[in-house]
DNA sequence: ATAGTTACTATCCTAAAGGTAACGGATAAC
DNA sequence: GTTATCCGTTACCTTTAGGATAGTAACTAT
């Protein structure tokens, strides 16, 4: 396989770098919900479940809590009549925007390529 | 939730082709093995295994079909003594090298953050 | 004839992800 | 006191991803 022909070195720390963004960020739906949140701003459980399609409040659950750990999203409680919770974005969470964007960009070529056959 | 207070309008397309780009490069390794034929070019089954650390040949083997059927790489079985078969990325993989760059912009600045506390 | 190389495939198994359905605690409205 | 809303949790099950181990086909070298 020779040297590298397109970068200088590859450097262990991007190497480590990119398996954690891919374990912080895998599964079906994690992503999905970061994109609400950039759309929506603030959203309670009720609208990411509604916003999230087919989603079950286990799963989302689930999802909310991975990603309050990995410090992405905030949650809050507010003191209204029938407690809701709100979630939003974490400024660090800004960070994942760009990779947002390149994949629907990805994706959107690939659906013409797929169409142009 | 209220309307959007950050982007024009979200836009079905940009959502289906969202979840078609998660789709395709879903898993554990996918995005790592692309990443090593950009920085490699041209690799061999068994310059895969090796740079895909605990990779197995059948878990290499199946990813490998799963993004030529995507259109990502390309498979070609050279007439050489012990055959030898490679890989490279097609030109539609270029789309995905941003993809990549964002992920591992994210890793990077994720770890310092963590680092930080 | 035996052993080695390359690129897999086959079989079996475990673990993680994801889904279904029902329930619970808090509060309030009717 | 029954019903409703909101935000979950619990128990259970199915599906998918991933891993371990061994084997195979084609060829070469010794």
């Amino acid at each position: 396989m020779g040297k590298s022909n397109f970068k200088s070195e590859p450097g262990i720390e991007r190497q480590l770098a990119l398996q954690d963004a891919l374990d912080i960020l895998r599964g079906k739906w994690k992503i999905l919900i970061l994109r609400s949140l950039y759309l929506y701003g603030t959203m309670r459980f009720k609208d990411l479940l509604e916003a999230s399609k087919n989603i079950t409040p286990k799963v989302l659950s689930n999802e909310l809590q991975q990603l309050e750990l990995n410090l992405l999203i905030t949650r809050t409680v507010n003191n209204t009549k029938p407690i809701t919770v709100s979630y939003e974005l974490t400024n660090h969470a800004i960070e994942t925007l760009p990779v947002i964007k390149a994949l629907i960009e990805f994706g959107l070529k690939h659906r013409k390529k797929i169409k142009d056959n």
